[in-house]
DNA sequence: TCGCAATATGAATTATAATTCAAATATTAT
DNA sequence: ATAATATTTGAATTATAATTCATATTGCGA
């Protein structure tokens, strides 16, 4: 660990980039991005404006460095719960158990994600949503290989793990994002997406042909 | 119809309203609604700009009519389709096979939809007005209908119907997002889709007990 | 042809908020 | 203590683009 070296004015320094940082999350959370300025979040921070750019080069970067870092934060505990899991059954159960309970979580976050960007600058953005994608990605690809080893065992059918990916991802997200606009309308379990996941909707053999 | 009865002066100003429609979808669609300036919208349109004001009260009046009209059109085509069906499963595959073609039939919307709310693959439906979701809403309920059904003549698996539809959509959004992303790496049949919802991922009976 | 109403024009106004930077203050070294 | 260095300050600057409105143009009936 690097961490026992920082001296003083090095933890000073990021004492004060994360009292920012959190003072941003704050109100671009619940205000979305655009409707905070850059003297709100100084305020709120107890630093003047010019300070902040001492530490952010500008409001976006600033939005950046929340977002990557909380991106990071998640698949890093995504991952370190999914490693631990054994069997290919387990593992799937053990990822969505994890996605839910983690955006739960970080529903701040979800909200700063989710609130409209406005910048004007195309290329940073670009940037970010590349990294971003590339970890998503990443993250993708290891469950996909999860399902190419269930479908090894006859576990899984066969079928194009890409796909298998999509629909888990698919399902997981709607049910997160229904719940967050309906909180108390919309309970549900890790269970019945896992049960929707594993089993589909039709009646085994409902009628026709085994 | 009330078309018939529409005045010279009215039609003219319908095209008129139109062709500012149509030059602010271009310019937003390729830019992105912020990255587009009202001056430009009205010179492409060939207007100047205060006449744009003349039809929206502001920019994002405008926008919002090009998404609330296209989303009309787009429920009502899909309407059209689904009542045609018969069985609830013949109705989902007609749902699902509609989404599809609609989807890709106006990308240019999408493209202008997802420019708006940032670019997040996270839900589609993340960033609309009230209004849509409301009709986003009640085509949700018409499809959990035909969920219901299904579970009543013992074609569905009894279970919570928004669930069923969530999954269904989540799935449906997940493919189009990648499709819309990695065009050529992810082609896809709505019978994958199809398949995936209908029966899930495990093997039927895979070892486990009957 | 004239005048009234409707419509279109686009330079000027307005609003906002991101960013800068010269000055003030705090910290550290000698 | 004094100077050198680092950090913080926030009023002033700057940039942008949405919106307005006094004026010009057009359409139309008498």
């Amino acid at each position: 660990m690097e961490t026992k070296t920082l001296g003083r004015k090095e933890r000073e320094y990021l004492r004060h980039r994360r009292e920012i940082m959190d003072a941003a999350l704050v109100l671009f959370s619940s205000n979305g991005y655009h409707n905070v300025t850059m003297n709100q979040i100084a305020a709120r921070a107890e630093f003047a404006v010019g300070t902040l750019y001492k530490f952010f080069t500008n409001k976006e970067s600033l939005y950046n460095a929340l977002i990557t870092e909380k991106l990071s934060e998640y698949l890093q505990e995504w991952e370190s719960v999914v490693d631990w899991a054994a069997d290919e059954i387990s593992i799937i159960r053990a990822s969505v158990k994890a996605h839910i309970r983690i955006f739960n979580r970080n529903l701040d976050y979800v909200r700063l994600y989710l609130s409209e960007t406005k910048g004007s600058s195309f290329s940073l953005r670009a940037g970010l949503e590349k990294e971003m994608k590339t970890k998503i990605r990443s993250m993708m690809e290891k469950v996909a290989r999860v399902c190419e080893a269930g479908m090894e065992k006859g576990l899984f059918r066969r079928m194009n793990p890409l796909h298998m990916v999509l629909a888990l991802d698919g399902i997981i997200d709607s049910f997160l994002m229904e719940g967050l606009e309906n909180p108390e309308a919309m309970p549900f379990e890790a269970d019945q997406i896992l049960d929707l996941f594993f089993n589909g909707v039709l009646v085994p053999d409902g009628g026709r042909n085994g």
